[in-house]
This record gives structure tokens, sequence and C-alpha cells, in this order.
DNA sequence: TGTAGACCTTACCCCAAGGGCAAAGTCAAC
DNA sequence: GTTGACTTTGCCCTTGGGGTAAGGTCTACA
């Protein structure tokens, strides 16, 4: 048997981490002493130390890992395989995420080095009042969590497009995203995926034109915070307020476009002189 | 001016998290109503909180982001670029990480395909008894914390093939480190680099040969912490006990070999009989 | 003018995964 | 027998806020 402290040294694991551990029942002592309190683990246990730590450094948290453990001693090796392939996933995300960053930094870097400011791109971001013209929509609209933005951009848009493929309708603009909830809401947001047609079918509704406050964006997406920001700052300097739903328009399809610095989106913010 | 909610909304960010932020210092809002603390934020704000964001995303903590932004107030972006710079570099270190990690993974994955458990490799540890021949030894013996390892390796034995080859020593044998810290520490460990050869000169000093637990790693160094548990747990099953400082020899070199597969290492353990 | 509902305030407790420290008890070696 | 190393529990601390409660305020509508 060995001491907290001898396992400790063992398993490269400090001995309050062992303490913790016991108390969340992640992995207990072999035995306790009555007496004094002591804990004593056996050299069987190392097996399972380690494999704790190796599920750790593959970034399960300590509850995933005592689920683990626990499926572990009834059955095979089913749930391990499964939970390891989604964390592979989740790691590969991290890193495409990370790449990501990578490249924003980068990007702000080599600003600095030209003396460019980072957040001067704010101010460059022109803002113009526009009039539009009322637009037939084939839509779908539903609630749509932050998270699936991604999935859903294609998943709708390429429903939409197949209705106009199979009903001979005819294409009059390219694809719009309105966002109708008032607020950011990470849970879920009321959103309308659309395409501008010219046969008013059954699926389809009026967009009314009108004096919008437009920003045109190119490059990517991650800068649609900023344009959003100088939109609102524009409308309240200007003394307009909003009075219809924001929405965007991807003049480029983002299937097709390669370069994300290619990419053309505009932003429109419906609006009135306010009083 | 902004109420914090019609703020919070702009920036995406939640009205908890401003008055958070108003606590530490990091944004204050331009004006606070005297009467009823309401916090109303300008305009002109936007920018800031929105550089926060960005820094944020880039995983500077928020005591960081306040040095930055205290710095940027004065001065040029010297200090920024600088601070840029280093977070790159952090996370760049943070992918290969995570690309090693997803390496470890796939590769338990497809034994858990074949059938393979996880933790089998500690049990194919194969662990000899030997007999090992004193050594005369050129060293150098150090504390190292264990951030510098992977430094240290090149540079300390650069140091002693240096002093090998400028004073015609005769190589015996391969690099290895001895262990001198009995237990495992963060902070620092009393670390020795040795290269055995034939002359005595200075700064050599001899090993002792005698019995020994052997177990030979072939592959990423990654595995060490099961060899020496491996270790461990054989010498106490078998009787015997550690009298020396444990010590690795690593018989590829690692500049050398760029397969991390084809590595040899293989760690000694100077025992005795426990009574 | 009244009031309902939306918005704001502070204050308190909570999360993960332990680290640090203190006071007190215990063990092992000399 | 003593000393120093080891162990115990208990309490507070960390990051970046989230959740909720109790109570005060604002604004739009009737």
């Amino acid at each position: 048997m060995l001491s907290i402290g001898e396992f400790s040294k063992i398993c490269e694991v400090s001995a309050k981490t062992l303490r913790y551990y016991d108390e969340i029942g992640l992995i207990h002592p072999d035995e306790i002493n009555a007496d004094n309190g002591y804990r004593y683990y056996s050299i069987s246990q190392l097996k399972k130390m380690l494999f704790i730590n190796r599920l750790k450094s593959y970034q399960f948290s300590l509850e995933e890992i005592k689920a683990i453990l626990e499926l572990e001693e009834d059955q095979s090796g089913e749930k391990l395989y499964s939970a390891l392939s989604r964390k592979r996933r989740e790691i590969e995300q991290q890193i495409k995420a990370l790449d990501y960053t990578l490249k924003q930094m980068s990007n702000d870097i080599s600003n600095l080095e030209k003396g460019i400011p980072m957040m001067s791109r704010l101010d460059t971001i022109e803002v113009q009042l526009v009039e539009t013209r009322p637009m037939n929509l084939l839509f779908i609209r539903l609630m749509m969590s932050s998270d699936d933005y991604a999935k859903g951009y294609g998943k709708y848009f390429s429903g939409l497009y197949t209705k106009i493929a199979t009903e001979k309708l005819t294409l009059l603009g390219t694809p719009m995203t309105i966002f109708h909830s008032p607020e950011y809401n990470p849970a879920g947001n009321d959103t309308e995926f659309a395409i501008p047609i010219k046969e008013a079918v059954q699926g389809t509704r009026a967009l009314p034109g009108g004096l919008c406050a437009r920003s045109v964006l190119k490059g990517s997406y991650s800068e649609l915070t900023s344009v959003y920001a100088k939109l609102r700052e524009w409308v309240e300097n200007e003394g307009y307020k909003l009075v219809e739903s924001p929405y965007e328009v991807y003049v480029t399809d983002p299937n097709q476009v390669t370069v994300s610095e290619d990419l053309v989106t505009k932003v429109y913010f419906p609006v009135q002189k306010s009083i």
C-alpha cells in the first residue's frame, strides 16, 4: 500500500488533487485507516489514475471521466469509443477556431506594422442612406440558436433554392437573412431566410421598400459585428430610428467564394427620421 | 447616451458583463446618474468595447486587456504590437499541443477499433533486472523547472559535447539524464545531464554500477510516465527498493530521429532487495 | 393620471479544478 | 524521546461571469 504522498509522486498528481478526486468520487483510496483517516492506495490503482490523466489530457471534464469510469466497469469499450470520437471532433473544431484566430491576429499585427491602428476599420465603414424597392420573398422563418447558424444557412437556403428549381420560379436576387429578434439572444433568434423571386406563390411574402441605412462589407463575416455597431451609431447620430427588422443580403455566394476576402455582404437597417 | 441594455445589445455583451467590467475598471460608463445609479454609455465607447471583445477573442485575460488599454492611452501601439506577437506565439503553441493530443487520441481510437484496451500498453511494458557497469560521467547538474526541459536538453547536452570535442575526450555512450529530486516538483527538479566518457578529467564523476530494474521505451517520450509507473510497481511487487537516483539513457539521438516512434530510451532504477 | 410591464440597481451564491495556508494530529528514523 | 517529514480537515482564493431575489425606476398606453 502507498501513502498519498508516494502515490502522488508516482502518478505526478498532487496530494491535494488526490484528496479532491476522493471527495468527488473519481478515485477512492483502496483503504482508509479508520484511526487516523490516512489514505492508502494500492499499486493496482495506478492504471486507473494514469487512465484518468490521459482522459484529462483529452480535455474530458472530471464529471465526464467519472461517467466513463463507471461505464467501463460494466461493459466493453463501446461508450469510450464514441466519447473519444466526439471529443476528437471537438478538438478538431478548437484547432480550426484557433487557426482562424491566428489569421485574424496576423492581419491585425501586419496592420500595426504598417501603422494602421487595430480598430480603424470601424472608422472606415461607410454608411449610405438608400431607398429600397419592395420585393417579393420566398422565405422560411424560424428560431435559430447561435450554434446552428453555420449549418442552418446551407440547409435552409438550399431548401429554398430547391423549391425555386422544382417549381420553375424566377430568381430576382441573392439570398438574404432577416433578423426579427429585437436583441441578440444566444439561446435563439427569430430568423428569416429569404430569396427574392418574381412569382407570388404560396410561401412568399412582400418586403416593403423604403428608407434604409446601408453598409457594404467586403470580407469575412467576422467583421459583421463592427458593421452593426457602426450602423447603430450612424442611425443614432443622424437622428434616425430603426423601424423594421435589419437584414443582410449575401451578394456573393459563400459556397462559390473560396477566399473570405472576396465576400460581399450588404447590411440594411430600415429607418425613419425620428420625430 | 445609451442605457446599459441598449449598449449591451449593440456590443453583444450581456449587461451583467458590463457591470462586471465597470467593477473591475475595464470600462466605466461615461456617466452615472447620481440619483438612481443608472449607467449610461456613450456611442464613442462602442469602439473601446469592440476592441475589448477582439482582445478577448485573442485570449487575453481581462487583466491583460486592462493593462493594454491603460498603455494605449499614453503612447503608440508598441506595447500592443509586442503583446499581440507574444499571444500569437502562445496560440501557435496551443495548436501544436492540440495537434499532438489529436495524434494520441487517434492512436487510442484506432487501438480501440482493433479491440485493444486503452491502457494495455502499461501491461506490455517489460521490466528486466540488469547489472550495470560503473561509468565515468562528464556532467552538469542543476535545477530545471519543468518548462525548461525542452530547451534545457539541447542546451546542456550540446555544452557537454562541445567540451568533449574541444578537449578531445573519448565518448563511451549516449547521453543520459539523472533525476536527483526524490519527488517530481513542477517548480524545479535537481537534474543532472551527463555523457559517459573515458577520461576522468575535471567535471567528471563516477557512476557506480549495480543492480537495476530497467525498461526500454520505444516511441514518444510522452509514454515515460507509464514507464516510471510500471517500474515503481515492479520494484514494489518484486520486493526491491530504490537506492539511488533513477536515470534515463537516450539511446537514439532526438536530433537525428525525426519520427518519434523510432526513439529508444532506457530507464534505469538502481535497486536493492528490501531486507 | 394611473398602472403594468420592461428595465435598472445591489447583493448574494454558484460553476471547474484545484492552490495555498493554518492548526493539529501522526509516522518513521535516529 | 525527539525531530522533521507527512497527513488530516477546514477555510479562503482564483476566472469570467450566470442566476436569482428584492426592491427601485422608467416609459408607454389607457
